[in-house]
DNA sequence: GGTGTGTAGTGAACCGTTTCACTTCACTCT
DNA sequence: AGAGTGAAGTGAAACGGTTCACTACACACC
């Protein structure tokens, strides 16, 4: 409650000075300086951060978006995240999935966003991105000058998953998909059915939700229909758990019985049994690139630049045939 | 960019009357307020959360200071708390371990706090709490009119476990212990020392870190001495992970040649192989707790009452032995 | 002595809201 | 007719900082 008025009159200086002073702006002789220091020290003084940022119209901090904590998928994003604002001076206010809050926080309680949460309608994204508030998209590809989007390069790790199950002589083919709206389910599959084109197949696909009950669900269908593929694709790595549970629950083994891929590389995939294949990225480095370019726009408009976050395949016992 | 001031201009109302429109307080006839809400409607106006909340003197958020997002132990708390966080009218702020960000933001960015980060000094905590700033810690056991410690019950869980090796005969047992100053190892380790005593049992402690590594270290060093305990109880989850992996790479089986039994259920104990027995608590639940107690205090000053969170020991196959 | 330069410091406006204290005016009551 | 009441609306002072534009003064220079 002690105001920098309080911190002058106690250093018996003019607020300005005081400020100036606290701020190290404008030109204060060293004494006066030291004397207004101490005397903020000794009240305890902090500033009100409302207080500057209603003046400044900045407020140092960088928003992001996501859609939940769960998942265990943007924890590493988030982790990479902090690491960067740990060494800036900006701060970090991670707002998950909330109407209100969402229309709140955009209205210049953030300097600039990022934003991994699919429910937020590209149409806002757009409204809101501007000079003033640039924002990184993790989950979508739009783009402008004030946008950059951020995404995985889905295409290539599918190709060598594809490449590593035709390469065993696989041919019985089945793509899961997860949630229709996503860009990377969109991106997943298209690139998983292209490849298969290019070599003749034919792929079933099953629509799912990115759940491990969608995952579950599914394998229990295909299972039933007595008509086994030699293996699935999933569109992440919750799915093919669930799909991994169903088949353990019928007495069928994977890879043997059919071979099983996810996509994401969650902790658990490898520690399973049998651990899965799956395509991972390095999410922590992700994140870090993420703010890293949007503090670099805040502070200097360095352009945006977007490029795609390599992804590699991970091949593990879930899909991979002995001998 | 739009101010409450353009809004009353275009309703062709005073900036006060605006404002009382805006937000459903003083006494405004029904037309006005219909021609002042559209006029804000029409200019797409954001009340500028920081001039209100300068003026107002809060903030409606509640902040959540944790270690880090890692660990995917944080994430069902989170997730809790978020879920009581959008039935409400605050916002939540989560940050995590950051020098600067904390005092920054203890110092009026929040109307309440919750802490969950061992880092944060207890005597900062006791400093800040106050009518005015209530905090519910979840780390720590300290207490006062405006702190309120959410701990877990301990006690309970761990001398279920204990009762459970006890159970099957189990005699020769080791307590692997996490960072010395958390709280929750304190209780583990004293709880189970306690119960040994009881059965004038004598119970070595090696010191690890909570750590996968710690727990992988101390295993090798436990198995090199080639005395091998017919029980571990690690303090979390991560050591018994770690402890279990030096385990299998010398060739030894859980719970045949060593039983083992972690703390804190995360998801991955459920899914290893063996399943990894351990003590469990719904941490949706305890967030959900400490928000709804902390808004409880905010809004009618709800005394604090203390109390635990319980907790309940899950057989699984790493510690229990067959028929 | 007049001009110029640089340093140290100050007054007051401003950021965008909320809200206290007040005015107006129509209406009712006696 | 005059007093009283309540509803609708307004002006201006906060809230706690930052910062523009300015003063005061010492010093150097020619």
């Amino acid at each position: 409650m002690t105001t920098i008025r309080d911190v002058a009159k106690r250093a018996g200086v003019s607020v300005t000075t005081a400020s100036y002073a606290l701020n190290d702006t404008g030109s204060i002789g060293e004494a006066t300086r030291k004397r207004v220091l101490q005397a903020a020290e000794e009240l305890n003084f902090h500033p009100n951060a409302f207080a500057r940022h209603l003046k400044r119209r900045k407020t140092q901090t960088i928003g992001v978006f996501i859609s939940s904590f769960g998942g265990s998928f943007f924890e590493e994003v988030l982790e990479g995240i902090h690491s960067v604002i740990l060494d800036s001076d900006y701060e970090l206010l991670v707002c998950p999935q909330s109407r209100s809050t969402r229309r709140i926080l955009l209205h210049r309680q953030v300097d600039g966003a990022i934003v991994f949460d699919p429910v937020i309608p590209s149409e806002a994204v757009m409204k809101l991105a501007s000079r003033r508030f640039p924002i990184v998209v993790m989950d979508r590809d739009v783009q402008n000058e004030f946008i950059l989007p951020l995404l995985l390069d889905n295409p290539q790790g599918v190709r060598e998953a594809f490449a590593h199950l035709y390469g065993q002589g696989l041919r019985k083919l089945v793509f899961i998909a997860g949630a229709v709206e996503s860009f990377d389910n969109g991106e997943r599959m298209a690139t998983f059915l292209s490849e298969a084109q290019q070599h003749d197949l034919q792929i079933p696909v099953y629509q799912g939700k990115f759940t491990e009950i969608s995952g579950y669900e599914i394998a229990k269908t295909i299972i039933q229909s007595n008509d086994l593929p030699q293996a699935v694709f999933c569109a992440n790595d919750q799915m093919a758990i669930g799909f991994l549970r169903a088949m353990k629950e019928c007495g069928l083994n994977a890879p043997h019985d059919i071979a099983v891929v996810g996509f994401d590389d969650i902790p658990l995939t490898r520690y399973m049994q049998p651990s899965i294949s799956t395509i991972g990225a390095s999410r922590f480095e992700w994140g870090m690139t993420a703010v890293r370019q949007l503090i670099d726009f805040l502070e200097h408009e360095t352009p945006f630049e977007p490029h795609r976050i390599p992804t590699r395949f991970l091949a593990r016992q879930s899909s991979t045939l002995e001998g």
